[in-house]
DNA sequence: TGATAATATCATATTAACATGATAATATCA
DNA sequence: TGATATTATCATGTTAATATGATATTATCA
């Protein structure tokens, strides 16, 4: 769904909403903690800044910070300089699907599809920020087994 | 959303729900309507071959048909060959990632990660059937061709 | 000023998806 | 049987995403 990097970029974006507040993160530090190279992470960073998601600065104190609060920065502005959104994309990779000249599944597809964009428009970064999103994929024997000790947030709203 | 092989897969079996009763339809037909080389699609069509989906006969009035109703094939079986469908995948791309174990975003995307699944489940190639998909539009499947201008080669190593 | 720590960029390697071309295997029919 | 039409498979090329390594640029501070 996502890809590789969107996922990596979100991941960033949510490290860095968990920064104390005027706390910078650097891109070897976020890496680190992605488990991803330094320099993979800091192309994606600057394509971030240059987005307007985060903020850069360089020097020996430099790093980056969030550019706005986490509650309004919406998981499509992260993801979008790194892939197309599937709003507008038509599921059997016709160019000219439009509701004037549909494809096959269009009239099918485009509730389900307009389901995900908003999901991706609506749910921000701070929205995301009550559950860990530590150490790399693998995490090894006895983790973070117990993590999840603190609130039980199970309800679910049925709203559409 | 959908992998390109994914996209050529729904529109074959779509292109073989419109023959008529006991009619086959070649790779190479097939491919030809899509706008893709007979080759490559032939590989596509033993896939769903080998996944139940379309059967397949040899020899000089050999072809491949549909192997049920277009009614009780579902979009989820034609593309389940050719991609891991989204229902079990994370969307920040951990292994982990499940109701135990949820990462940061599993209780928010969960809900839309399961109706798209069950968009892909539900819906089945006769559902599909009303709207015509060959290469008749304006963007027709090679269009992506060769064409390729500018954008691939644009920067030039200045060592050279 | 010069050492240092950070971002920014350049160059290249690796991999998987996508695509093409050539050949083998199989079935039909004159 | 042999010509032919078809699927099945093998071999290879192309492209984009992913990943890594090396260097340039910029800001801070002793």
């Amino acid at each position: 769904m996502l890809s590789q990097t969107s996922q990596y970029a979100v991941r960033t974006v949510l490290q860095l909403a968990r920064l104390h507040k005027g706390e910078r993160g650097s891109a070897v530090d976020l890496a680190r903690t992605i488990g991803i190279p330094g320099n993979y992470l800091s192309k994606t960073l600057h394509q971030l800044a240059r987005a307007g998601v985060v903020a850069s600065t360089r020097g020996k104190h430099g790093g980056f910070v969030l550019a706005r609060p986490a509650s309004r920065i919406s998981l499509a502005e992260v993801v979008a300089p790194f892939q197309e959104m599937s709003e507008r994309v038509c599921l059997l990779g016709r160019d000219t699907c439009s509701d004037v000249r549909p494809c096959a599944a269009h009239s099918h597809w485009k509730q389900v599809a307009e389901q995900v964009a908003g999901f991706f428009s609506r749910t921000t970064i701070a929205d995301l920020l009550d559950l860990p999103d530590g150490a790399a994929g693998g995490d090894g024997p006895g983790a973070n087994m117990k993590k999840s000790s603190g609130r039980s947030h199970e309800r679910f709203s049925r709203r559409a």
